[in-house]
DNA sequence: ATACATTTTAGACAATTGTAAAAAATTTTC
DNA sequence: GAAAATTTTTTACAATTGTCTAAAATGTAT
């Protein structure tokens, strides 16, 4: 669980994938699902996966000439604590002040809060 | 309006305080402000808000031997980008993920949750 | 075993960020 | 108006991030 530290954002976008697939990850996998998006080059993966190693999101085992990798850090707590982080820095943690500025960027429409209705509805049992 | 670059901490930081303040803002406002907070020394301070005049969040001007500075980027312009950038980046524009994983952290209350009733109803009319 | 293909390792480099010492400019005070 | 005080300018530097080239390691096909 928790007390991380902010990852970059192309090694999030690494965590991304590795938490979409079912482990053990290869650079491979990496490469396929993000190979519209990022142009990288084998050795660019392979550096940021190391740095999660280091930084302790991954675990990595060395088969024959390919490496693989496990996640240590679950999407949920890792979403959980960027989550607060994000409402302290830009919100002053007011769900209000959140809300407001989603709405006012028309980032939130009808549906969503329909769906938000349904959500406080059933939480309510 | 939009089209900002995400600022660094330390620059937003600076510029929650020209926010909370009547401009012209000073070198002083700044680091009264953050006093206890953070140690800056003077010319840290005046590094960031030169930073921030060359990323066109400031403008200057020199008056004897101080130097004053002036908003020239919305708060509320400024959330606005960093809110939608966080949905899209940590929870793909769902906001259900989004408050679910408020919830699940114990970041939100019953009490929010009654205030965005509120917010809700209000907002019908 | 040899040459080829694939993947990793090592090392590097520029841009950005966080921070400030030393030097210069300007104002205040005696 | 010289010395002291304040504020800015210049310059710098280490850590982090984004990206990769060249070299080494290992596996595969002949």
């Amino acid at each position: 669980m928790g007390n991380f530290k902010k990852l970059p954002d192309t090694e999030f976008e690494i965590m991304k994938v590795v938490w979409a697939n079912e482990p053990p990850i290869t650079t491979n996998m990496i490469m396929e699902a993000l190979g519209n998006k990022r142009e990288w080059k084998a050795p660019t993966v392979i550096s940021l996966m190391l740095r999660l190693v280091e930084k302790g999101f991954l675990r990595t085992e060395k088969n024959g000439k390919e490496r693989t990798y496990f996640p240590l850090v679950d999407k949920e707590d890792y979403l959980k604590f960027e989550t607060g982080n994000f409402m302290k820095l830009y919100h002053g943690n007011s769900f209000l002040s959140f809300v407001n500025t989603l709405y006012d960027g028309k980032q939130l429409n009808d549906d969503d809060i329909e769906e938000l209705m349904k959500w406080v509805k059933e939480r309510r049992t």
